[in-house]
DNA sequence: CTGAAAGCGCTAACAT
DNA sequence: ATGTTAGCGCTTTCAG
């Protein structure tokens, strides 16, 4: 009786088991355990299921297994192209080991990122969570019940990758006071940011020591809107260069400096941090701290592969894993946005009234 | 058994029932069917469910249901900003609507999203197909499994939302023609664009109707780096003016431009299509067609919904349902990349030998 | 190496 | 309105 109406309904193991005159739990090992069986089983069961166009039930399969070899990426932004990288990088390495990747928009907002974590924990066997707007101890709370890895937040006791922009900072001030610069204002992220604060701090730490002065404004979305008034704020405070946290702002900005007339970087110099996409394109192209985020990406998801691997054995060998934190270095790269300070550096520019749209 | 490392036992609808003193059936219902029970019970098993910190369990429940609450969307490539509107569009009415959404990157691959389509069909409830590289009997095929909408390509029997780019395509003429250009060359994306070559159709016959001269160059990957080649070619051609089949393809070639001295619009002028993020920061700035493509993802979601929502019964009460076809305007936005045509059209630009890195 | 049987957590008929 | 009882499709003991 091989009456089967045109792929009509769904071809369960059962069917397959069957067709072939074994049991079902031998077409289930031929399947997920292939050295399980012998080999002319496996090709057997092999052979009917693909003829029977077979697919696993994921959802089945994952009831009884506990596994959904499903991973999720957190983003807090989905529009900012800086996760472009990150998509790319985790993608590749969780397709190229058999998981499949849910990416989730957080909103840039902390009690959205945390109701996803809770909802994703039956569906997903680990999560990467990138630049969460989540505190510390909610985050580890998180993982103790779910393999988690986050990029760029370092927390003790939850595995990490972060991209090492304050080091590089250095160099930034570095190429800032080679050009004349005396003055270097910080244009922050959002509160939330651990990266962004990070940041302000390093500049801060990098200006003393030059003995330049250093004054932060902000703090601001990280969008393009935002970069307007992060400009206005720059331009307000006379500084002849600024740092922004990232390059969205920055290129924000430098649509607003072109509106006011300020020339960049004849007036004002400006610096990106990622190195996203639009920084090599915009006008002019963006000096800006580039970081390796789809490198980041494949990283962070062999770790989380890792974790999974041994879950309830989180001490390595050596006592503590090798792979706990891993940190990745960024690089200066120099575009047209910067540029020599201004030969008088405080009446080049007269801040004046404008309306903050 | 494994336990997840460090997590409490998953707590279970049992465990709810229990602490409550009701079935198990009243507590799925209390949970999922509101309506069909009395006000109290919801409220005591509502209590009862979030003091113990109970979360259904998704594969279980749509084991059962046969529903996954979940909906694909599939589209080329991740890293092309145009799909970020899209992707805020869906995600937008999705989650509204009670559904989560997953993003899969067919990377510009005709195999990878057949193969997507298949293993998707267990996993979600629907998907959106966003320019899809498969051809018209695959999604016919694929459709009848499996509820689909289709952005950017119209088949008949598959509900489809698509941006009526061609249609605009008169308007860009004129507003080059206005401008003094009577040569115009089409940069053409992928073969497997149906987009693309309604674009194409479109513009050759908008300039066959206006007697000037049209030819295509191409095709080409819709990419940055590929507006290289696009540019070269464009040179090559001699026209006066290049419509990109899309933005990134343009700016792409706005660099290029910029690197062999040739100016935009001074020698050549440059339309891009969708007006995706970039071409308004980009240099000079991209005249470009709008697309109203955050729109358009909220649209084909709804249909994908309504799709759902009736399956079995594909045919309305007025014989064929409204929705089965919905077509969004685009408006030319005029920026700083086009202008007057060169006074001697040909001689102001000379190809010459150089090698496309 | 293979088969039989017991569930995974939930929903959906049926009862009551 | 609520309780009882079958499974959904698969993996996994446990036997043989």
């Amino acid at each position: 009786m091989v009456e089967r109406a045109g792929g009509r309904d769904n071809v369960t193991i059962v069917d397959v088991a069957q067709a072939a005159g074994v049991a079902t739990s031998t077409v289930s090992r031929a399947l997920s355990k292939p050295e399980r069986v012998s080999e002319r089983m496996r090709q057997r069961v092999l052979a009917v299921a693909n003829e029977l166009g077979y697919y696993p039930n994921p959802q089945a399969r994952s009831l009884t297994s506990g596994r959904t070899h499903n991973v999720a990426l957190l983003i807090p932004d989905i529009t900012n192209p800086f996760f472009f990288g990150l998509f790319r990088g985790t993608q590749a390495q969780a397709r190229a080991r058999g998981y499949f990747q849910l990416v989730v928009n957080t909103e840039e907002s902390a009690s959205v990122e945390a109701s996803y974590l809770a909802e994703l924990a039956k569906s997903v066997d680990g999560v990467i969570v990138a630049a969460s707007r989540l505190s510390d101890s909610e985050l580890v709370t998180a993982s103790s019940s779910l393999p988690i890895v986050t990029i760029n937040r370092d927390i003790e006791g939850v595995p990490s990758v972060v991209i090492d922009t304050p080091r590089a900072m250095g160099n930034v001030l570095d190429h800032l006071v080679s050009l004349g610069h005396a003055s270097v204002a910080y244009a922050a992220g959002p509160v939330t940011s651990w990266s962004s604060s990070r940041r302000w701090k390093a500049l801060q730490a990098a200006a003393r020591s030059r003995h330049i002065n250093c004054q932060k404004i902000g703090p601001f979305t990280p969008t393009l809107q935002a970069g307007a008034s992060a400009a206005d704020a720059g331009i307000h405070s006379r500084a002849t260069a600024i740092v922004f946290f990232n390059d969205l702002l920055a290129i924000g900005a430098l649509q607003r400096f072109s509106e006011r007339g300020v020339s960049v970087p004849g007036d004002i110099s400006v610096v990106g941090c990622d190195d996203s996409f639009g920084a090599d394109f915009c006008n002019p192209p963006l000096t800006t701290l580039a970081a390796p985020i789809e490198h980041a990406g494949r990283v962070a998801t062999d770790m989380l592969l890792a974790t999974i691997q041994n879950r309830g054995a989180d001490i390595g060998p050596g006592g503590l894993p090798a792979w706990r934190h891993e940190r990745l270095t960024t690089f200066l790269t120099i575009r047209a946005s910067t540029g020599p300070a201004p030969a008088t550096s405080s009446s080049t520019i007269r801040p004046e009234k404008v309306s903050t749209a």
